[in-house]
RNA sequence: CGGGGCGUAGCGCAGUUUGGUAGCGCACUUGGUUUGGGACCAAGGGGUCGUAGGUUCGAAUCCUAUCGCCCCGACCA
């Protein structure tokens, strides 16, 4: 045994722990220690895989919450489909099976026998979906089937992030069935508002609505729309897709019924899904260098109660705040904090991190003006608040949060999207600030191409109703047939 | 799959150049004093240094191989 221990002089370090790397240093790296800080996520033993822990799984839960409403509100019903695949069913539709070969795991081996047919692990659930509604419908009464999945899927990517593109992640794909072409393709838009709209309402995420380009569309999809987001990097990140699959699945899979008019006839069909990434786009539009910043709506925790507790004032402190934690439970989703191991600044710190939309300070100055202190995360901004105002103002104070954080997104969109037809221009932005650039485009797909390798940008996507400003494709100079937003994405 | 970086206590790191039997901060445990923006004192617990070989009296340190992770690209929710 050695002597040595407790030299008695420790450090003073009288900063703030400096746990996370400002945004305008690194931004990755500013989003990994976020995540990891917060406790969102751990890194898997395996490479690109990961743990998704309870701070980031609530946030999950949100979005499904949220999102399970809006679907059960638009006539889906949730079902489960295998996490296998036969080789043969993925094989049917041949661009399907040619746009996810490369990122299959397969599994070769049940038990200690070799499987005579390998089975892949889903990347998506398309092929086995249309196998079973291929024995479900026979008739038009059978139609439409609206059915949605909660599920994991598993993509063998080469480069990985944490929620933005792992090997396996979490999501939901809706797998609808129709009579026609127009009801398939309102079933697609209709999704897609209602990303859109959950988006905007519950993420406080602005987000561009538009058609995918035929190089981006899903493999096997007659079109893909989607829901774009800019992150505060300037770079766009695809938040949802829905496909119009058209007759391509049905044909293959042999999907067909007997219609009013006797004749037999090959379903319409879509898809459409949005997963975990939005957790990271959650993270991406509205943290800051202090940490994460929940939109009240999403935040599973929306006011955290913190005591200043005294040595004198201990007691009445303490009962002052279980009686207020009891009476604000009804409202709002509120949390109290009475651990004695951590002084109040240290709470202070840890909230604002875990980005909890509002937290409430109550100590024995307070007590004796029968008030509280409110202070909200997005702001940083304190202000008293009497104790018989504080439910009505918490509430409005929440509202005001949500409203203000899309106000401030939006802000950031409009601030990063430049418009105009000049190439030199959108290089360099493209190289420098980055941001979105709607510009006039000729609809080619090597000019695209062009596009991508000179720029890393992409299009993102094609915006509905809007006519390109100028006659000429910005890129080759070709004539302009639409309107397209570019980006590098991620 | 290319380019770069890194594997030492739960986390972050030092020690590797020049080989000598492992240390610091945070976290953790116990006791006490504290509590309005990451408190303090004291006493403790915890590591076969990614893995496998090799060189050597002796390897975290040198050599070889191997595995993994992160970042930046090519390909993709």
């Amino acid at each position: 045994m050695e002597q040595k221990k407790g030299q008695g002089k420790q450090a003073q370090n009288k900063e703030f722990v400096k746990e996370i790397t400002p945004k305008a240093v690194d931004y990755s790296q500013w989003y990994i220690d976020v995540i990891l800080k917060t406790k969102m996520m751990d890194y898997a033993p395996m490479k690109g895989f990961m743990a998704i822990r309870p701070a980031g799984y609530a946030l999950w839960e949100k979005i499904q919450e949220q999102l399970d409403r809006r679907f059960k509100d638009t006539g889906h019903e949730n079902a489960y489909f295998p996490t296998f695949i036969p080789q043969n069913l993925l094989q049917k539709e041949a661009d399907h099976v040619e746009g996810f070969a490369p990122e299959l795991a397969w599994v070769t081996k049940g038990g200690n026998e070799i499987l005579n047919e390998p089975l892949a692990v889903r990347p998506t659930s398309e092929a086995i979906i249309c196998d079973f509604y291929s024995r479900w419908i026979q008739s038009w009464r059978d139609l439409p089937i609206l059915i949605n999945q909660w599920c994991n899927v598993v993509r063998w990517e080469k480069s990985t992030r944490p929620f933005l593109r792992t090997s396996e992640f979490l999501w939901q794909e809706g797998h609808t069935c129709h009579r026609s072409e127009e009801e398939a393709e309102a079933e697609t838009l209709k999704m897609l508002e209602v990303y859109r709209e959950f988006l905007e309402t519950e993420m406080a995420i602005p987000a561009l609505a538009g058609r995918k380009t035929e190089r981006e569309k899903f493999a096997g999809s007659l079109r893909t729309y989607c829901v774009e987001a800019l992150m505060t990097d300037g770079r766009a990140l695809q938040a949802g897709t829905s496909h119009n699959l058209g007759q391509h699945f049905a044909k293959v899979f042999d999907i067909t019924f007997l219609d009013q008019d006797d004749l037999l006839k090959h379903v319409w069909q879509t898809s459409w899904g949005v997963s975990t990434r939005l957790i990271g786009a959650l993270i991406m539009v509205h943290g800051d260098d202090r940490g994460l910043v929940l939109p009240p709506r999403m935040a599973p925790t929306q006011v955290v109660i913190v005591p200043i507790l005294g040595k004198k004032d201990r007691d009445r402190v303490l009962k002052s705040v279980l009686e207020l934690e009891g009476r604000l439970k009804e409202s709002v989703r509120v949390k109290l904090d009475d651990r004695e191991e951590h002084s109040p600044g240290w709470k202070f710190n840890e909230w604002e991190m875990r980005g909890i939309p509002v937290r409430i300070e109550v100590g024995p100055r307070d007590l004796d003006k029968n008030q509280v202190v409110l202070a909200r995360r997005d702001t940083g901004e304190k202000e008293f608040v009497s104790n018989d105002d504080l439910p009505a103002r918490l509430q409005q104070l929440l509202v005001e949060i949500q409203e203000d954080m899309l106000a401030r997104a939006l802000e950031f969109r409009e601030a990063n999207t430049r418009r105009g037809a000049d190439y030199e221009e959108f290089k360099r932005i493209m190289e420098t600030e980055r941001g979105l650039y709607l510009a006039p485009w000729c609809g080619d797909d090597s000019c695209e191409e062009k596009v991508k390798n000179e720029t890393r940008a992409t299009i993102r996507c094609l915006p509905f109703d809007m006519e390109p400003e100028g006659d000429k494709c910005f890129a080759c100079g070709g004539k302009a047939v639409e309107a397209a937003y570019f980006a590098r994405a991620y």
